[in-house]
DNA sequence: GTAAGCACTATACTAAAGGATACCACTATA
DNA sequence: TATAGTGGTATCCTTTAGTATAGTGCTTAC
């Protein structure tokens, strides 16, 4: 409540609990890291997708709202690469591709929930001051 | 035809349990408005290096590697509008001006974890490959 | 009186992300 | 013959993110 302004030492838990340069520096790289390899609007809504089954490359953009084939067609690859999902073509007429997500994008699991849980509660504490201002 | 798109039983669990669309729509916005406010290569690693406690200006440039003084600038605005972090200025001569964060950041802690622990195993995976391959 | 540190701001630039539109080869339908 | 759908690519454009460099007003130290 008041403000606090000497040298209050942290109520340490979680990330506050690291304490060297170093550490802290190999924590910035890795959350760097992280948030690298899903920067970008499309990444997570491509992800999310995905994750109720394999898709065809026009039901994706159709999923997305607002996605042109130009960035899903480089997102997709980009999603390739770093093996999150996989891409099939079958050799019908015309082909058909699909899109589909690896175990490994299994492990972004944690993230995206714990992304998904705080924007969740960040939009209602928004709404909720904008009224209370208002 | 061989392609087997229907009635594939989601291997639910986490973030693989959302079904309805409307849900799907509203996972993906969530995530995108946290990534939003996190977005950008420096939010991340400036809030880590207040994690250790208050930071004046030019701490924080030489802590944060690589990062100029207008993109810090602009990135602490940025913070403080979010509420995480607030700006505290000192009438010394001449003025000190110190940054810390505020009890709202550590609502990003769990982010945070999950992206600096994905981040760790992520590199490491990704060097153990390059050896393999190489 | 000059340099260096404080916390910035201003201006100008490059690079990357993303959007708009058109187009490719092919097939099925009307 | 025209239209729509398949899965994209090519080109051009705007917006945003980030970099580079310089400068502001103030102070203390040499």
């Amino acid at each position: 409540m008041s403000t606090v302004l000497e040298a209050t030492p942290p109520p340490v838990n979680g990330i506050h609990s690291i304490h060297s340069a170093a550490e802290c520096t190999q924590s910035a790289q890795a959350v760097q890291d992280a948030l690298y390899v899903l920067s970008g609007k499309w990444k997570l809504p491509i992800i999310v997708a995905l994750s109720t089954g394999p898709r065809r490359f026009g039901e994706l953009q159709r999923l997305v709202s607002g996605i042109t084939a130009k960035v899903l067609s480089k997102e997709l690859k980009e999603l390739e690469m770093n093996e999150f999902a996989v891409r099939r073509v079958y050799a019908t007429m015309p082909v058909t591709v699909e899109y589909e997500l690896t175990a490994y994008s299994q492990s972004l699991n944690s993230i995206i929930e714990a992304l998904r849980d705080w924007g969740i509660q960040h939009r209602a504490r928004i709404l909720g001051k904008s009224k209370s201002v208002d």
